[in-house]
DNA sequence: TGACTTTCGTTTATCGATAATTTATTCTTG
DNA sequence: CAAGAATAAATTATCGATAAACGAAAGTCA
């Protein structure tokens, strides 16, 4: 584990992230400053700063004199998320088809990409792509304030958790794109819009059920 | 200027905080971390973090080795806001319906504020109790994650820049919000949430139009 | 002259050590 | 034996100092 390219803090970061996503730490863990120090071979100061960097995007929660522990994503939190995504991602689908002219070869090769991942049972690529899909709208949508909240939702990392759960047939789960591709190749903004709006929600639901299995 | 309280970062941090939101320090200018240490009688740990901090809410952009600079807010990103705050609070109020169960008060309340700061001629009590209305209305629908975006949009800084420069008569200002609290005293959620939306969005045009001048 | 290199001052990034705080443990004392 | 005080152990928060990187200014050579 050679940490040199970037900053330590940045690397560091990046590390304690792809831990906690992979679920090397377990929520609830505590992370301890000087013993991810001496883990990586820096001082205590790079450690920090990532961890207060990984407090502001979520994945952490600490308390002053107390340290930092992963935080614990809850069912309903996740569930939360859905209702957010559709309203701005209806947004962006509706700017987004004025912006792209009609031009979605993008967003064909993401569900292309899905198909793929399907015939190869690659759920995790599946996931990527179906995240891919929809990042490609939101920054299609010219709105940066509306990119950064997008973002800061972390689709990518709660999408990996849900999916998994849901039992839709993967091929079939690509080609429910294929209607919003559609609306926007055709520059219907407000029908894409309407579209994608409903096909979020519906995952929102498919999570709320999921809750009580 | 006394240091004990919380810890220095916090304390520390808001204090550049208020600097930045009253103009103290100018979009651009440099901060700079061991001549802001000395100034408060620390080292630059504390310093350091808060602006990472500061960088992570949006109001200080930083380069590696090059440090840290109060961040311009430019027109478009002031009006990129208004269509997310629409599409969200709209989810909002739909949902706060429901759970105000006609109980209105607090919103009448911020409302009677406005009027009373529109005659004092207090145009900065005016902005606070418009945001606290919709703060309200945000906190009311139950929604953790929708509540987080809210806050990361951070409403109160932009809304006093862009309101000062719209020309609406104060006690008119405070009147286009009673629609949206009669149909949440009503419990209607759609209706509120569709008004709520023109609400905002009709705020996001005044500062596009705005723009122009 | 003008492009390239070198040097120097400024500032950030990181370090190792100390102070402050919390939590757990042990020691009273009734 | 239980409740509370005192102590000990662990960990964070802060410090002061050093190393690394950057930008500007001075110097070099065609």
């Amino acid at each position: 584990m050679t940490l040199t390219r970037k900053s330590l803090r940045q690397q560091i970061k990046e590390i304690l992230l792809t831990r906690i996503l992979q679920g090397e730490y377990r929520p609830g863990d505590r992370l301890i400053e000087l013993q991810i120090a001496q883990e990586f071979g820096t001082s205590q100061a790079p450690v920090r700063e990532s961890l207060r960097e990984l407090e502001a995007l979520g994945f952490v929660e600490s308390v002053p004199y107390r340290g930092a522990r992963v935080r614990a994503v809850s069912q309903q939190e996740l569930a939360e998320v859905y209702p957010v995504r559709a309203a701005i991602e209806e947004v962006a689908a509706r700017a987004a088809a004025a912006n792209l002219a009609g031009e979605v070869g993008a967003l064909e090769a993401e569900i292309a990409a899905m198909h793929r991942a399907a015939d190869d049972g690659d759920l995790y690529a599946q996931v990527c792509h179906d995240v891919a899909f929809h990042r490609l709208i939101v920054e299609a949508c010219g709105n940066r304030v509306l990119q950064e909240v997008w973002r800061s939702l972390r689709i990518e990392a709660r999408t990996l958790i849900s999916v998994v759960k849901t039992e839709i047939e993967p091929h079939h789960l690509a080609e429910m794109h294929r209607p919003i591709l559609e609306a926007l190749r055709a520059g219907d903004g407000p029908l894409a819009g309407r579209l994608l709006r409903q096909h979020v929600e519906f995952f929102g639901e498919l999570v709320l059920k999921g809750e009580h299995a």
